[in-house]
DNA sequence: ATCTATCTGTTGTATTTGCAACAACAGGAA
DNA sequence: TTCCTGTTGTTGCAAATACAACAGATAGAT
């Protein structure tokens, strides 16, 4: 982590501003080490954290104690409730540090109200959140309509279509491993490589390269 | 549609505030027949859609031709793709209605930045979008957790852990027919009637009335 | 009332999928 | 080098699921 404008959230708006407006804040910038809980959904004061560095879960326990895998933060990831999860009362979701981590955490108040040294980034800011949220709607979007299909062929051609619908021309470069891609449509590895294999043999799927393919269009 | 501060976009602030709004930014009001494509993503200027009055469909279609829903749209509800879906430059998202549509079109950049007669109400708005926003990813975040679920029994349960944390106390009531429910787990109907069968005669499931259910808590 | 539509509930069978286990391979560390 | 760890690729078999077809229940319309 170099530059908070590097950041989604601050894209656009010079570095000296970001500093200035998260002093404006009073936006605390807190440590943790790994295993530690960062941030409890509900419980403490609305915010939108920011993972500067390091690694995270956020972890939902709900109220009959099985705990699920919401998602995973990276380096420059955002969360908050206000962003995805709005507290439930009757179930926890909370930030775990995998790794060291270095958090910044916005108050949500005064990040979306105008504050009183009226800046001109603050406006900025707002796009960007927006920004921030609908991008974060797109993908889960996407991730539905990969697993509303119903088999594994036709999960493994949604989601290979919407690779190549980014990059363009049928050809794609897969982001995960063959194992995590598993885990990404939910379903058995090897049930996923035997389909895989019948998509080669078919002719659909043509491989192009490390973690690359070519999807042939329905002719 | 009586009210637009029925609406969540315009819940709590005057309905004479929102039409004033609604001047101030210039938002027209358009009407469609059944069938007609009332908006189409990416092509035309940004904006918010409200849906004043009838049924329509969010539909995609993608780079290969292949059409999929991606959501109803009810009397009340919003889209845009600030909203859910930036433009994607290899696939088409339009709005299809059902039945004849009245819908409200708010520009995106008067909605985003402060108006000249800089009114109190605009703060309001944007609050609202917010929660618009983080309530349409919540509900898809939930339902990716559903879709998960390896086995049919995991999905239902997950679902009915969900339905019941938000009424609490293991008490909830299903929204939809069993052949909607089917549907919105992605599963054949009959597989799922009969692993249905199964949560009610191992006693996990209790039947409580009309449409009603009580969801034992592992012990 | 009757006639629809749709929903519920059930079953047999074919297909798909998950599970377990294994071998080959690659990359990194000691 | 060797060892280790993780990924890829494969198979047999058991279990879960989809498909198809049907009968009864329910609710709305005529």
């Amino acid at each position: 982590m170099r530059d908070l404008s590097e950041l989604l959230l601050f894209s656009g708006i010079p570095d000296p501003e970001c500093l200035r407006m998260a002093q404006c804040f009073e936006a605390p910038v807190k440590s943790f080490s790994p295993g530690e809980i960062a941030y409890s959904y509900g419980t403490e004061k609305r915010c939108i954290g920011v993972l500067e560095q390091g690694q995270a879960q956020l972890v939902k326990i709900d109220a009959f104690g099985a705990r699920s895998l919401l998602e995973r933060l990276s380096e420059g990831d955002a969360f908050g409730e206000p962003i995805a999860f709005s507290s439930q009362p009757y179930d926890s979701v909370s930030v775990e540090c995998e790794s060291s981590c270095r958090i910044l955490f916005l108050p949500w108040e005064k990040l979306t109200k105008p504050c009183k040294n009226a800046c001109e980034c603050h406006q900025a800011l707002i796009g960007n959140l927006f920004s921030l949220l609908s991008q974060k709607a797109r993908s889960l979007s996407e991730r539905v309509e990969v697993l509303s299909c119903r088999c594994i062929r036709e999960k493994l051609l949604c989601y290979f279509r919407i690779l190549s619908s980014q990059s363009g021309e049928g050809l794609f470069t897969l982001p995960f491993t063959l194992s995590a891609l598993a885990d990404f449509l939910c379903c058995d590895r090897s049930a996923m490589m035997r389909e895989l294999k019948k998509l080669k043999e078919s002719g659909v799927l043509l491989p192009a390269g490390k973690n690359a393919y070519f999807l042939r269009s329905p002719a």
